[in-house]
RNA sequence: UCCGGAAUAGCUCAGCGGUAGAGCGGGUGGCUGUUAACCACUAGGUCGGGGGUUCGAAUCCCUCUUCCGGAGCCA
């Protein structure tokens, strides 16, 4: 028997073939049955007639449940009513487990019910439509990154101390060597790799102990960090730019079922595949301020900020050029005005927020010791990192993208916790 | 951490001082074309825990627990 998955199907029309996976519902009208079988690849609608099977075969076949897994044999031909459909007449089914009654029914649910039944809501069409175009941005992300003369280099996860300095980290004993860290970024680590590679990316999970509890935050998430040699600000944001669009573009053509699974309006998708506007950080205070905000030109931008920045935007926006007072110590101070760095934040339309952080780093040993004495950072920890502008320093520049961030505003879904497979959340580890 | 809100059947909720309800899911039966299928019957509850007010509390008050939404921090 040849086994086939559900999206060949319409290769194999008029031939006799069998799936394996799935009931996902199942509906009977007398010597009729409609299976709603799926497989991982997609949905068909298996009918089963009882002359067809006979009494006893289709007598089993009644006692299926949702998610019930089974081998289903059939012939695949064009759905009846629905144009651009299949579906599968049915000759023999064989049940490879009756399942127990499923805890997640056809009716809604609560987020606190299917996020402790994570394990199985993922089998969920939008779950299963958000999971598969993770799976594709995460490709194009690398794809375009490989395109670009970007090689692979994975940063350690158990560090020695705080990459930038802050209070958010997860703590563990190792071993006699005192305490270790779960990484939260593993940019400076990058910043070697580039001496070695010229440019270099990492894509992991990374940590954060902050006791958030919005919409846009999970304590364990995905990052791609990027880092270039010889790249400076202006470029940067090319590379990023390229990027996001190259990321737009996949996701339209190769995830428009998930899209309409999810009501993604795939319009607005299409426009921000376009020239992302710059607006210098001085620039989107005065902006904000115009509109009636009494925020300061030594804020940072808050949610509400950043919504109102991208409002009537189609593309993403750049902020660039920050007050060096609130953006980390290895940003390079701007020539034109030492008060600031050459930083750039990508912020997505559509109300989605902050998506890429990213940076022309300090080259020059003395700045940039300076820099980490005014924050009081542990000299001696960093030796290793200030050794890179000693030998050899180039100017060089770097990003880094939140996954889970990027598959929110890419499947146009409210929460991030849906974006990853298990979200770890402050109040939530289980399953 | 701060500010709001919620907790009643397996799930989603209604009931808001006087005998615990519906839809879905489960079970049984019916139906050749169903689309969260439909129809009939049926089982299913320490009304989150503790304390208080009252003749009487799911309902009012206090407290604890858990969760949700928002803020800050950031990707």
């Amino acid at each position: 028997m040849q086994y086939i998955f559900v999206k060949d199907l319409a290769k194999h029309l008029g031939e006799e073939i069998s799936l394996r996976g799935w009931v996902r519902n199942i509906r009977s009208s007398g010597k009729l049955l409609f299976i709603i079988f799926r497989d991982g690849t997609g949905e068909v609608q298996s009918v089963a007639f009882k002359p067809d099977l006979g009494e006893e075969a289709f007598e089993q076949a009644k006692r299926l449940t949702i998610e019930s897994s089974l081998i289903i044999t059939g012939v695949p031909k064009k759905h009846e009513k629905i144009e651009g459909q299949y579906e599968l007449s049915v000759k023999e089914i064989k049940v490879v487990q009756y399942a127990e009654e499923y805890p997640i029914s056809k009716k809604e649910h609560g987020p606190d019910f299917l996020l402790s039944n994570r394990h199985l809501w993922i089998r969920a069409p939008k779950q299963w439509a958000i999971l598969r175009i993770r799976h594709t941005v995460y490709y194009a992300i690398c794809e375009y990154l490989n395109d670009n003369a970007f090689y692979r280099f994975d940063s350690p996860i158990l560090t020695p101390n705080a990459c930038e300095g802050t209070t958010t980290l997860f703590e563990l004993d190792y071993f006699d060597e005192g305490k270790a860290y779960l990484s939260q970024s593993g940019q400076l680590y990058l910043e070697t790799g580039i001496m070695s590679l010229g440019r270099v990316y990492d894509f992991g999970p990374v940590f954060r102990a902050e006791r958030s509890k919005t919409r846009k935050h999970l304590t364990e998430f995905w990052m791609m960090d990027a880092e270039a040699a010889f790249v400076q600000h202006d470029e940067n944001m090319q590379i990023q730019e390229g990027l996001i669009r190259h990321v737009i573009r996949s996701v339209l053509r190769k995830c428009d079922n998930e899209l309409d699974i999810l009501e993604r309006d795939k319009e607005a998708l299409r426009k921000a595949d376009a020239p992302f506007r710059r607006m210098t950080h001085y620039e989107a205070i005065e902006y904000l301020r115009s509109k009636g905000s009494e925020i300061s030109h030594e804020s940072d931008l808050g949610a509400a900020d950043e919504v109102a920045l991208t409002e009537g935007s189609e593309t993403p926006i750049f902020i660039e050029k920050w007050p060096k007072s609130i953006k980390a110590f290895y940003m390079k101070r701007d020539p034109e005005n030492p008060d600031l760095v050459l930083g750039s934040d990508l912020i997505a339309p559509e109300g989605f927020g902050e998506i890429i952080g990213g940076s022309e780093r300090e080259d020059d040993y003395e700045l940039l010791l300076s820099r980490m004495q005014a924050e009081k950072m542990p000299i001696e920890d960093y030796q290793w990192f200030l050794d890179l502008r000693k030998y050899g320093t180039v100017p060089h520049s770097g990003f880094g993208i939140g996954l889970e961030r990027l598959v929110t505003w890419m499947s146009g879904i409210h929460h991030i916790r849906e974006t990853i497979p298990f979200p770890r959340m402050i109040y939530r580890i289980y399953p």
